[in-house]
DNA sequence: TTTATTTACGAAATCGTTTTCGTACTTTCA
DNA sequence: TGAAAGTACGAAAACGATTTCGTAAATAAA
């Protein structure tokens, strides 16, 4: 704090920069003035350790190279940057013990609050809650915890399988094949539900459905989608339940000469932007992702702002929308 | 850090942790098996200040909804959480203002080092070269700043751009025009001249090509696109710069019912999963975006383990990959 | 005019570590 | 056996802000 040889006490600069009503008018414009021009910022860890508050969140999330998420990563940082928050990002690339050991590393006070969308491996929690134990806000989006008591957004999961899983039975579809990549997660378990019950109340029989679990590499699941459509009682639809599942689903019908839509149709959920120029175009169960990401930022910084909120009535459920494209149609042109 | 009544100073505490010579086998045993117990991390704004270092860096790049920009930040959190960083991340839009804003922040010490794409309305270097100027390492990837002298990942732009234009050209076109976003990014311009090379290398005049700036907005870009394709002398090959304009080049094309290849021929410099799976299948400039991460991350950490490297010498260029698919077919089926 | 109040500022404690120095106590070596 | 070197720890000074508390001067109330 140097160049405060305005005759002035560095409490008078730090006070006159937080605009302290102590601070006669006149200072603040001076101080003001030499720090603009000296392009001083007090230093952040100073700050922080004495504040005892980071102006810091931590995004804890699988992977970034999905468009789910990285469109929430907009919203999340749209807000932040209007609250003067900064925005820490983890990947977890759906392993728990990376989950477990970033949660680890936040009682270290590094951040204020945190915004996760867990791990498909997680099937435990224990990390979140040492956390959520010690007052540090936590507000799930898209893959929640149930068990942890605090603010989930999420989508319509449920709603959104079986509206899907619907428009496919009536677009021709008698044998639904999904493909899950968890048997865990909150949004895997919710859209399996909607998707079965769909399948009922359409009177489909069980045996005339089947649940495919993907793994997290292209090969294997392109060798498992194989497997599946070359049954001999293959299915004539797939709801996918992940967006990174499209290229292998579409790679496979290709190779094994079947026809999408009219041997196949395919929904997705997904948030593509190219969805509308694929071959065929896609018909997918579009997330409002960056809607999410934002209401799951400003729960957040609600709860950070105001301690005495209860942030679990923060939660949120924002309507995805089934988007109608030539994958599902039932007259191919 | 109260629990530390093992009866040892603080200090002791947290030479032990640290793992110091003047510290006994046996205490530091001690330590380390109560800091476990107790889930006991030292308080980052502590330690950071005193030690005047995070261990945190900074990512600042135009948006994440990118393929390219995306698997580049796969690639910087991968090398990152090996060597035990935390990476903040910082949107810019494509602002100028936003940039300045935030590097104007990085003054207060939050960050040891820079990873950096810039913004297409950034044509000035003033906020970059101050913090350069403070000693705060910098790394540009992709899209760099050529009047600092610093470590520069980038790919082949020129080459790749030239690359591309010839096979369009031996695959029929005559007449290619070129889709840019900026006039003064280094990508853009060198793109730009590559695809300037090879037309005059292949005798095209200039009179048949044209180059149009595009913007940010997929509306205004479809009108902007409409036009040109709507011109008397219609182009017969579309280059595009960056990912973001291929829904919007195919939309056109296709609503002004112009085939794709027949009538069209179309590359994009582009990291979409689902290139293969277009309608038609689109042929790419695929950069090594995970891996110009990775190096970037890799330069700029060499940086600040030791300073008295020449972190200019970290520059490297990786090369993009043409890879060839029917939306430049010559005979298309 | 005297006593309260208010205004505007500074001294010093504080946040939780890390690091420098000092110091007992051992060990080593001539 | 005495000096030198090494070992294992603690006291206290940083790090750079923020905040509490005190106080002199100016203003208001009595």
């Amino acid at each position: 704090m140097l160049a405060h040889e305005l005759q002035l006490s560095i409490a008078t600069i730090s006070k006159a920069l937080r605009d302290s009503h102590e601070i006669s008018a006149v200072t603040k414009q001076r101080v003001f003035k030499l720090a603009e021009k000296l392009n001083y910022v007090p230093n952040t860890y100073a700050s922080s350790l004495r504040r005892r508050k980071s102006k810091t969140i931590a995004v804890v999330l699988p992977e970034v190279s999905d468009s789910f998420f990285s469109l929430a990563i907009n919203g999340i940082e749209t807000v932040a940057q209007e609250k003067g928050y900064h925005v820490l990002i983890y990947l977890t690339h759906e392993k728990f013990a990376r989950e477990a050991s970033i949660f680890n590393d936040f009682q270290s006070g590094r951040v204020d609050g945190i915004l996760m969308s867990v791990a498909s491996e997680t099937n435990e929690t224990f990390h979140i809650k040492e956390l959520f134990g010690r007052n540090i806000p936590i507000v799930f989006f898209d893959r929640v915890c149930n068990d942890i008591p605090t603010a989930k957004i999420v989508t319509d999961d449920f709603d959104s399988a079986y509206k899907a899983t619907t428009h496919m039975i009536k677009a021709g579809c008698k044998n639904i094949a999904a493909l899950s990549i968890s048997n865990n997660l909150s949004i895997s378990n919710n859209r399996i539900e909607g998707y079965k019950k769909a399948l009922s109340d359409e009177g489909i029989k069980p045996g005339r459905s089947s649940i495919l679990l993907c793994s997290n590499e292209a090969e294997g699941n392109y060798a498992l989608i194989t497997k599946l459509m070359q049954k001999s009682v293959r299915p004539d639809g797939i709801l996918g339940m992940v967006e990174k599942l499209t290229p292998t689903i579409y790679q496979v019908c290709n190779d094994l000469q079947l026809k999408i839509p009219a041997q196949v149709k395919v929904v997705v959920f997904s948030n593509l932007s190219t969805a509308a120029i694929l071959n065929p175009s896609l018909t997918t169960i579009t997330q409002p992702a960056f809607e999410m990401g934002k209401a799951a930022a400003t729960a957040l910084f609600k709860a950070l702002e105001k301690s005495n909120i209860d942030i679990e009535k923060e939660s949120l459920i924002i309507p995805s929308n089934l988007i109608i494209r030539d994958s599902t149609s039932s007259h191919p042109s």
